[in-house]
DNA sequence: GTCTATATAACGATAGAC
DNA sequence: GTCTATCGTTATATAGAC
């Protein structure tokens, strides 16, 4: 009431998440490096200037993308694993598939960024370095039920890292589906009947 | 003997190698689109046109590093797997992991630019859409030596996918060893004893 | 909050001298 | 084979009007 200010042709938040929509799109197609200011600003109708009101700098698009958007949306999935009494690993797995699955533009970004990013100069290096042993080291702490003789860490290690390599797959797969596609994986990296009650 | 021109500083194939060399580091590090002729220019004591001289175009790099560099090096591996009579998957992926654990710019590489590649528009996309399908397609082809009931498609796939996202890992990590963080894998995706005999 | 204008630099590519 | 010079374009970022 009694706004001091007219009104915009859009909402601040609007505009914020508009930015945020255009940038995960072309960090993922054109990556950190191959995106401009420009490309944003033209996406959701602002000069580089009006962008840049947004978000201070180029890596600040970094920021909104990542830890502002990427991570609020993964953080739960391992925090409802952690309530369960012996949950499943191969359960944590189709959830983290599930929540991807319908989330592919965010999942681009990632791949695309978490590729570029093994360059220690890049700015978002630290970024996937952190959350990479964050990703082990958090599931490391449940008390997974696996069939006897199973190792954990290399289990995880090994799984992880192939829903990285089936991710990339999806992606220039159109039109397939991450979680049929996970499910074969799960046949080979779990079989039946050495893990019969355990997935 | 008698050559017309007057000695250049480098012989036209060392050039070429030095081209090669820097561009195979620069798209690891910065991805095609972070990569400027500029760039590879500086690196090897040239001007930008002395560098288009060779390769005609940006596009050109990319060929000189994937087609006529990266694919040279790699096809051997395959061949040699076609030649056993009945070959186990497991040593494939161990000759595979030693090949590259002797090469980590071209792995590097490799691993940006299939990422960034992701995006139809992209100059590599359809070279690394067709590789992908070919790598599996071609190991298809092969009589595997596997345990009773083991789908190698799905074998395949996860392997392969498992290898894509460790490489990844791999190159985050300084000074780790490829072929033992494989080794932790093929544990996980072979265990003992189902796989006795078969790794 | 959004714009224009500007500064300064880099980009890929070509023409043409040597 | 390598250079200089240049074209036309684009890049990030800032200053300041409105």
């Amino acid at each position: 009431m009694n706004d001091p200010t007219p009104s915009p042709a859009a909402s601040a938040d609007d505009r914020r998440n508009a930015i945020i929509e255009a940038t995960v799109e072309s960090f993922g197609r054109l990556g950190y490096y191959g995106t401009s200011l420009q490309r944003i600003a033209t996406e959701v109708g602002l000069t580089k200037a009006g962008v840049l009101h947004y978000v201070g700098s180029k890596e600040g698009l970094l920021d909104l993308a990542l830890t502002e958007t990427y991570d609020q949306q993964t953080v739960d999935i391992m925090a409802a694993m952690v309530t369960e009494e012996r949950p499943l690993i191969a359960e944590m797995w189709r959830k983290v598939v599930a929540v991807n699955a319908a989330r592919p533009a965010l999942v681009h970004m990632f791949s695309t960024l978490s590729a570029e990013a093994l360059d220690p100069a890049h700015p978002a290096h630290d970024y996937f370095a952190r959350r990479e042993h964050d990703t082990v080291a958090n599931a490391l702490n449940i008390n997974w039920r696996v069939p006897d003789g199973v190792n954990v860490e290399h289990l995880l290690q090994a799984g992880f890292s192939m829903m990285d390599g089936l991710q990339l797959r999806w992606l220039r797969s159109p039109g397939r589906d991450l979680a049929a596609m996970w499910a074969d994986c799960e046949d080979a990296l779990m079989p039946l009947p050495l893990w019969e009650g355990y997935r």
